[in-house]
RNA sequence: GACCCUAUCGUCUAAAGGUCAGGACACCGGAUUUUCAUUCCGAUAAUCGGGGUUCGAUUCCCCGUAGGGUCACCA
């Protein structure tokens, strides 16, 4: 049997990263075993439904460079995806669980239920339905029905069996049934709880593997007791754990930062960059490989690595690393092509178009190579290339920083550099060097004091690499300029 | 409170009874004939506590302690 795994994301908001960690992990397993990867659209919750999430998650998604075998949008032998479009089949399932004595009408009002959850808490003990309306019968049943009287239908709980699985994360797990609740399976306003909708969707979508979040081991007993009750085959379930930011012990959320997977392309983070960082969060080869592309991923992902643990953080400094570590990798021709391509898709304006229209495609090339390993994400970038656009405003006092006769020190790489006409670096690098120390000059004062006079700034990119894309005139204009202090 | 899960350097983790407890990030020091960044060396740093089992426990068991998750007609 071919294996088959799935993430199902609730259209309630925007793609959350833990989200994208859990929906990498079950796409590489479905991957690394030829299986199939599908999306399934969990939208039975329609107080909390928002218009449009569904493209957008799906739009993130494929924006990280990942993609599914069935699901919305592409369908599937399966479908429909989409949870509010299956009602008729919960319907079918629903009344199957009735009829084999496992499910039962309950008619309690939500005022009931809170005043007995009320009373249970106060006597310190766990809420779980009291099967007030299980006693009913047929006839008092079908009365209310018919009446119009609002019902839910539960799940009926054995009474005394012990609910046992072997989780492929975190080994055998047992829970006695007398803890759990019996579960709402159908709302009153006909729609199927997740509960109920997750275990008939991922039977009929033949799932084989389970990889979510801890936050569903306690209810996992539940739908193993639907697994029974129906006779479908019982899936594997894997349980991962959840992202905390660094330092916190609670799970991320909206306050610490971004936690969007949106955000992070946002910021200007390189997708697969974003993707070997997510795969170590939760999952380790036991190598000492970190580098990862997606196709060394699924090679060497396997289920017995994940962690049992509850919570991983999310350190943004080794993100950053990770994003470094891409960055230096790509050429510069790449480079150019993924920032542009990054201010375009999200509409941040970026220098990158002013550099365009002041220096060929060559120089632009030497300007990356320049300031590549200097930032961390694009939208970094603006900050270290305006001097390549501005010329700066400086005066006697930062030009002095670090020479007690700035003048002097301009006046020479004037005449120095007017006497030049071979501009490349080659030949520049070792006349200025040579010219310096044969003076018996101070290297730092000289070059800093240019460097100042040119950028503006203390720390840029190596100075004459810099001379080098300015060109002969506006070096010369700028040293112009400087001396005008004087 | 009940139930379930977890516990190694500051952080993320490796070591599935025998290792000088390994790596990475961060931090600190040094080198790379101008700053910064890179790169390269180097240093500091950990098995929650208490009992067992064993010739031997990070590893297995028990008890504490700490953390997390769940206890909805939300997913």
């Amino acid at each position: 049997m071919s294996v088959r795994t799935r993430i199902a994301p609730s259209p309630t908001g925007e793609f959350h990263v833990g989200g994208l960690r859990t929906l990498l992990f079950n796409y590489a397993w479905a991957k690394k075993n030829n299986g199939q990867f599908l999306i399934r659209i969990e939208d039975t919750d329609r107080n909390r439904f928002v218009d449009g999430a569904t493209n957008r998650i799906l739009e993130v998604i494929k924006e990280y460079g990942l993609d599914w075998d069935e699901g919305p949008v592409k369908g599937g032998d399966c479908g429909p995806y989409i949870q509010s479009e299956r009602l008729n089949i919960y319907r079918e399932y629903i009344q199957r669980l009735l009829e084999s004595k496992n499910a039962y009408y309950c008619f309690c009002t939500p005022e009931r239920l809170d005043k007995l959850r009320e009373q249970y808490s106060s006597e310190n003990k766990t809420f779980k339905y009291d099967r007030h309306c299980l006693s009913l019968n047929d006839f008092e049943i079908n009365n209310r029905i018919d009446s119009g009287v609002k019902y839910v239908i539960r799940l009926l709980v054995p009474e005394d069996e012990l609910v046992t699985y072997e989780d492929v994360v975190l080994g055998e797990i047992s829970v006695p049934s007398k803890e759990i609740d019996d579960q709402v399976l159908m709302k009153s306003d006909g729609y199927p709880t997740y509960h109920f909708a997750v275990v008939v969707d991922d039977y009929l979508m033949k799932i084989t593997h389970v990889l979510r979040g801890v936050e569903w081991l306690p209810s996992t007993p539940k739908h193993i007791l639907l697994y029974k009750f129906f006779g479908f085959p019982l899936p594997k379930f894997g349980h991962l754990p959840n992202l905390k930011n660094l330092g916190s012990s609670k799970k991320m959320s909206k306050r610490d930062g971004s936690v969007f997977a949106i955000d992070f392309l946002k910021e200007g983070y390189l997708p697969e960059a974003m993707l070997n960082f997510l795969m170590f969060l939760g999952w380790n080869p036991g190598t000492e490989k970190e580098i990862y592309s997606l196709d060394e991923f699924i090679q060497d992902f396997d289920l017995s690595k994940i962690h049992q643990t509850d919570l991983v953080s999310f350190n943004k400094e080794k993100l950053d690393w990770f994003n470094n570590q891409y960055l230096w990798k790509l050429t510069n021709e790449e480079f150019l092509e993924r920032l542009k391509y990054w201010s375009h898709r999200f509409n941040t304006p970026c220098l990158i178009q002013d550099l365009s229209e002041i220096y060929s495609h060559l120089q632009l090339l030497k300007i990356i190579s320049l300031i590549k390993e200097r930032i961390t994400v694009f939208s970094d970038f603006d900050k270290s290339v305006d001097y390549f656009i501005n010329s700066p405003q400086v005066d006697s006092l930062v030009l002095g920083k670090y020479s007690n006769d700035p003048k002097k020190v301009l006046e020479f790489f004037y005449e120095l550099i007017s006497s030049q006409s071979d501009f490349s670096f080659e030949k520049l690098d070792p006349l200025l060097h040579n010219t310096v120390k044969e003076n018996g000059f101070s290297m730092k004062e000289y070059f800093m004091t240019l460097r100042i006079a040119l950028t503006g700034e203390t720390v840029t990119p190596p100075i004459i690499d810099i001379i080098c894309v300015l060109g002969k005139d506006i070096t010369l204009i700028r040293i112009k300029s400087a001396l005008q202090n004087f």
